[in-house]
This record gives C-alpha cells, sequence and structure tokens, in this order.
DNA sequence: CATGAATGAGAGTTCATTCAT
DNA sequence: GATGAATGAACTCTCATTCAT
C-alpha cells in the first residue's frame, strides 16, 4: 500500500518533472534559434523521446507555448512583488519600471511571447489567463497611489497605468525587435536607463509638493549594486 | 542605335512598372489577409505569372518584404512632413504624436511590418534605411526644439526622442499585437487618446514659464475634424 | 472453497458487465459521431478505464467491432421473429420487408457495420456467425411458403430469397451511402416506399389464383400506425 | 515558333499522361491493398515523384479520389451505351442489368468507390457529377419505356427505376462486402444470374398481353457467349 | 526573361498497440 | 487485471526555392 503510494507519487513528480523538462528545452530552442525552431519533432527529439509522447503532456502545441507564457507570467509577477512592498509609492513606481525593463532585457524571449509574438494570444484570451493581468493591476494599483498622494497629476487609472506601462513597452520592445538602427549600439544601454529618468522626471507635477527626492535616494540605491 | 537605347529604356521601366506591382499585389494581400498569405505563389498567381519570374525582380521573399517595409517607411515620412511646417514645437511634437498613432492604427500591417515583425531586420541592418530614419530624425528636431524653448527639460536629444518614440510605439504596439486584454475592448480608443494626452500634460516643465496653451489650442483644432 | 467459487463467479460476471458496457459506450459512439470516432482510447475514456486495459476484454479493435455486428445481427433477428407468427406467408413477406427496411433506416449504424462496412468481415468469415444467418434463414422460409402456396412463381429457395434480400439492401445502402444524388431528397422516403410497394405488387404471380387481397389489407394496417 | 507550339503540346500531353499514370498506380493499389492503401506518400514513391508534386496535377487527395470515381463513372455509362440502342425495350432492361452486373463483377473497385465507399461523396454533392447521373437516366428511360409498352405495370419512373436499380445494385454489393457467408462460395455466380433471371421473370404482367419470349431469347443469346 | 515542373524539408497530429510495474 | 507511459508508423499538406528549356 505504502509502495503503491509512493510509487504514485514518484511517478507523478517524473511526470512533472518531465513536463517542466519539455518546458526547459522549448524555452532553450526560442531563445536560440527562434520561433519557428521550436517543432514537436525537435523537442521530442531534445528530450529523447517520440513525438506522439509529448501528447500525453500537452494537448497540443499551443498549450506548450502557453505555458511558456504562463511560466513567464509568473516569473514577471514575483519580480513585481518583490517591490510591491515598497512603502512611497512613487519609489514603488520606479522600482516596477526598472523591474520591469530589466526582466524584459534579461529574459528577452519571455517578455517577447508575453508581450510581442503573434501566435499564442488565442489562447490567452479562452483561458483564465489571471496571472498575465496580475503585474498590469500591481502597476495600476501604484499609479492610483501616486496619483492620490500628489506625486502624479490626477488621471483614469487605467489611462494612466496604461500610459506607463506603453513607455516601457515600447522601449524594450523597440530594442528586443532590432528597431533601433539609428542609434549606435553602445549607447542602447545608457538610451534605455536615461529615457526612463527622463520620464521620470518630467513626470513629477509641476507644482511639486511632496518632494521627489525619493528618486534621487532609489537611483543611488540601484547605481550601488 | 537610337532605337536599342529606348527599346532598353522602355524594357526598364516596364521591369520597374512590375516591380511595383509586385508589390501593390504584395501589400494588399498583406492588409486583407495578413502576413502569412503572402506567399510567393499567391504573389505569382496575382500578376499571371509564375513563382520562378518574381525571382528575377527580387532577390528573395525577404527582399520582398524589405521593399514593403520601404514603401511604409516613406508613407511615415510624409506624414511627419505634413506637421514638419507647424512653429511652436511643442504643438509640432503633439502633431507628430498624434499623427504617429492615427498611421499605426490606421495601417495596422504596414506598422507591424516596420515596427514589430521579427522578418525583415535583416535587411534592415545590412541595407541603408535612411528611409526609415527620417521620421526619427524629425522627431529627434522636434524634441530639440521643445527643450531649446523651455516646453521639456533639458536632456540628451536621443534620449528624449527615444523617451517619446517609446511612448507612442508602445501603445500602438500593445493594441495592434492584442495584449490588452485586462482592458475592456470598447475602452480602447479611450485609452489610447487618453494615454497620450496624459502623457504630454505630465511632460510639461514644472515651472512653467512659457504657457501650455498651445496644447489645448491643438487639441481643440484636432477635436473639430 | 465455496467463498471461492462465488467471487469467481461474481469476478466473471462483473468482467462480462463490463464488457458489455465497453460495447454500450461503442455502440452509443457509433450511432452518435459515427464509425470514425470509435477509437480505443475513446472507449477506454468513457468507461473511466486506461486503453490497455481494453485489451484483456478484447483482442484487438476488431473483435470489439465484430461484438457490435453480433449485437446489431441480434436485434435485426429479434424484429424478424416478430412478425415470423405471421400466417399467410405473403403477408409475412410483406411484413419482413417493411421490417428490415424500417430497422436499416432506424439504425443505420448498425446496418452499415452489419451489412455495408469492410471492416469486420474477416471475422466474419472466421467465426460462428450464426446469428447473422438466422434473419436469411427467417426470410428463405417464409419465401418457401410463399412459393409453395403459389403466391410467387417456383425457384430455388436461396436464389428467390437472395432476390428478395438483394432489393431491400439495395434500396437501403443506397440511402445510407448517400448515393441518390440524382433525386431530391425530399421524394426519398416515398421513393423507398414506393419502390417497395412496386417490387411486391409487381411479383405476384401472372395467373394469380390465391387473392392478393393479403397484401391490401397489411397495408392498410400499416398506414393506420 | 512551330518548336515552341510543339514542345508546349508535348509538354500538355505529358502532363497528361502522368496525371493518367498517378490514377493508374492509384487504381491499382486500391484493388490490390484497399482504399488506405491509397495514401499521397505512396503514389508518390511508386511514379518517383515526391508527395508534393502530385499536388499540381490534384488539388488534394479528394480530388484524386474523385478522379477515379469519374473514370468508373464513364466506364459504367459507356457500357450502357452499347446496349441503349436495343428497340425492345424489356429485352434493352434485360440488358442493361446483365450490363450493371458484369461490370459491378469485372470492376469490384471501381463499383466499390462509385455505389459502396464512404470517402468520395463530399464532392459528389459540390461538384457536377452529371457524368454519374447518366446511367440512373439510361435505366429510368428503358424503364419508362417497358411501362409504356405494357412490359411492366405502370408506376412512376423513379420509383420503378430506383427499385430495379436496388436489386441489382443489393446483389453486387452483398457480393462485393462479402455479406454471403450463408451461402457456399461456389454457388455465387449461380445465386447472382438466378436472382436476376428470377426477379425479371416475376416483374412480367400479371396479364400478359405481349409476349415474353423476348427475354428467353436475349438469354439464349448470352448463354452462347 | 519567363515558364513549367519538381524538390526537399518539414509541419502538427492521430492511432492501435505493447509492456514493465 | 489494470495502469501509465510510450512507441512507431503514418497521415495530408505547404512553401520557398531552383533549374532546364
Amino acid at each position: 500500500m505504502a509502495k503503491n503510494l509512493k510509487s504514485t507519487q514518484r511517478r507523478e513528480r517524473e511526470r512533472e518533472e518531465l513536463r517542466e523538462q519539455i518546458l526547459d528545452v522549448a524555452m532553450n530552442i526560442l531563445i536560440k534559434e527562434g520561433y519557428d525552431a521550436v517543432t514537436i519533432r525537435r523537442l521530442a527529439d531534445e528530450i529523447a523521446y517520440t513525438p506522439g509522447a509529448l501528447y500525453s503532456y500537452f494537448k497540443d502545441k499551443e498549450e506548450i507555448i502557453f505555458a511558456l507564457v504562463l511560466r513567464a507570467a509568473k516569473h514577471l509577477t514575483s519580480v513585481f512583488r518583490a517591490v510591491e512592498s515598497i512603502n512611497n509609492p512613487l519609489e514603488r513606481l520606479w522600482a516596477i519600471g526598472r523591474a520591469y525593463i530589466t526582466f524584459a532585457m534579461e529574459h528577452q524571449e519571455y517578455y517577447d511571447l508575453m508581450f510581442i509574438m503573434s501566435t499564442p494570444i488565442q489562447k490567452m484570451a479562452e483561458t483564465e489567463y489571471t496571472e498575465g493581468h496580475a503585474a498590469f493591476f500591481i502597476l495600476r494599483s501604484t499609479v492610483h497611489d501616486c496619483m492620490q498622494q500628489g506625486y502624479l497629476p490626477k488621471a483614469d487609472d487605467d489611462v494612466a497605468a496604461f500610459a506607463m506601462w506603453s513607455f516601457v513597452h515600447g522601449s524594450v520592445s523597440l530594442m528586443i525587435r532590432k528597431r533601433m538602427t539609428m542609434i549606435p549600439e553602445e549607447k542602447y544601454q545608457d538610451i534605455l536607463d536615461g529615457a526612463f529618468s527622463f520620464l521620470m522626471s518630467v513626470m513629477l507635477p509641476k507644482h511639486p509638493e511632496p518632494d521627489a527626492t525619493v528618486l534621487v535616494k532609489a537611483e543611488k540605491k540601484r547605481k550601488k549594486k
């Protein structure tokens, strides 16, 4: 009995491990050779199984890709959660922005999958994609707090959050999809950092009541790392 | 001799016309049926030639796509030129932004090709893509003027221009690639407009000396249309 | 001992029940979704076992299909038995014909399996298929009686029975396999009924001694229903 | 010029030949190994081309199968035409019946394809399938003539023709699909012939005015062959 | 210069079946 | 006896590209 239980558990664990392995491999290929290189047969080869076997782990290719998207979404959300506890909303906004950009630059393929690529979106609409929305909600409530405390001009929450998101998404996706050929490549990092700082500084209210020194402090901290 | 010359010229002209026709057809398919429908055979069918024939007009499919990108870039640049004459730089910046967003929303496939899609980028790096850069330079000089006249805080031209570009690109590309599932679809247009206005208003200098009424006037003009 | 025996018996009974359940499920799928939907996995899912388990109940898929055929044959035979008691052989022949056609039209998938489909025939030759023959024998003896009593011209029993069978099988199988595209669909039922009546009327002996009024009476009875 | 013309013609002829060859091969496989063995790859192998090549000769697999059906239909129609000139309608009906049965027995796979198999019917409804209907119309007008001249009891043309067709189709399809296991195989031919004769004899009008000796003569002719 | 024809490589998917545990 | 997992062998179809004529 105990043995049965154990072997069931073990089996389940192994299944889960293989599932993860498939996704690892898929991610790897995606990163190194691009989306089109991620084929069922290729994945099967890589894990030394037959193509058919994959279909007991995933319904179809779309599900594999979507699992990747979910992974990425979880990753991003966790990154956001790490800064959610920052009390001062402006500082928090700053931290979120930086975290977003860092995530995008360090996991370009995840990011591409989540926010740029054409293919996997069908599923995003059909399935509950709360994971993918969580990050946005964190941003929105932060923007909301900023406005409440006078750090930002009042506006509709969705609008203001979308504006912020648009900016960072625009930056990183121009970079990831290599549309910045008018700028020498060695300036990329500075441009990215600079543009973010520029936007943040520019966004402070015209008649500043609460002091903006929080940003300066936060930036100093970042530079030390 | 003269005759030879003439017939050579005529031939060249006819070749050029066919080239253009191929691109017309490609654009049409791209717009109506999306990128995947643009296949060599499809193009050949549409111009009543055989697939092989296209290869004497274009080296390969990528070259066709890139030619499309170039066309789209010309289109965008011409849109920008139409507002280049606006004297007040802030008003001009505003106009550029609106023009960009409008262009993107009305020609989503062009825009996708130019700024999102992976395929044509190889070519963009290899070929001189001055056409594609012109639009950015118009934006940059406008931002430069804004800063000169105190409408925007001082910053590196490239940085500030990139920041502006990032924002509008971010907005439209989230829309085009349908990544806004957390927002009800009927709010899209308002969000897009609202976010742009929010950013513009927010970017005005904290200690505003030159008056910001230009924006108000510009917006009124737009609303009348 | 007794206990062992009992549990053995119980086990046997349970096995038999599961076998039947598998066939029930198979029938259901067959009827509702057609032959192609009857896959091993599908059956296994439906009875909440794994595919492999089915192989301890049936040697292979063919055996399952054949078991279905057998069931269908029993069904048909029972339908025939219901009219076997009719005394007048001509009336009985008429009733058999109608019953056959009705059975075929109401259980097209059964019928297809029994009399049209290619798959299960191997088994039909190898196995004793007496069940499948019973219906034919009922028909044959009825035809025999008809000839004896002068309702039909004398002929070899097998020949005459096969002729009758051919006719009804031809009608329904053209219908089931949709080969009547030259006839408007709304006429189908009338054609089917009409052809059967036509054949029956036409088959009456040229110099009719025994009266054929039995048919008229039988038909009246049918119409009332 | 002349050469171009010639080579175009030659090319076209060769194309046509290859098309026919593909169909020949398909028919061959169909006959020897059954429908499921007819795969695109198999056909390609057999004609020493790549699978893709077939798609310039046929739109898809269905079109190949349908071409086979058309071939068969033409064949059957031509067989019917050969007896269409027989003046006496009863004799003609007899001849048609025999021709039909002979065709079915000699080209069982053609027949199967045309009248039994499930797959190719989609196309039959969509495409103009006049070829497939011609044979039925020949039968119908013959039956019509028979009724006109008193050889058969009066009835609706479609009904009577369908009755005749049902009978012969029933006979041959029971045979082709091997559903006659209750009858020893060596009796098959006699049963088939006998049943047909039985039906024909039985169908003669009850009060025979025109003499039926035509049938006897026709049968004698047949037996001599 | 264009045609007509074919290649080659591969895409995702589905099934009956087997076998160690 | 049943499970869970995997096999293996197909399947149809699509596309950019090439090359002799």
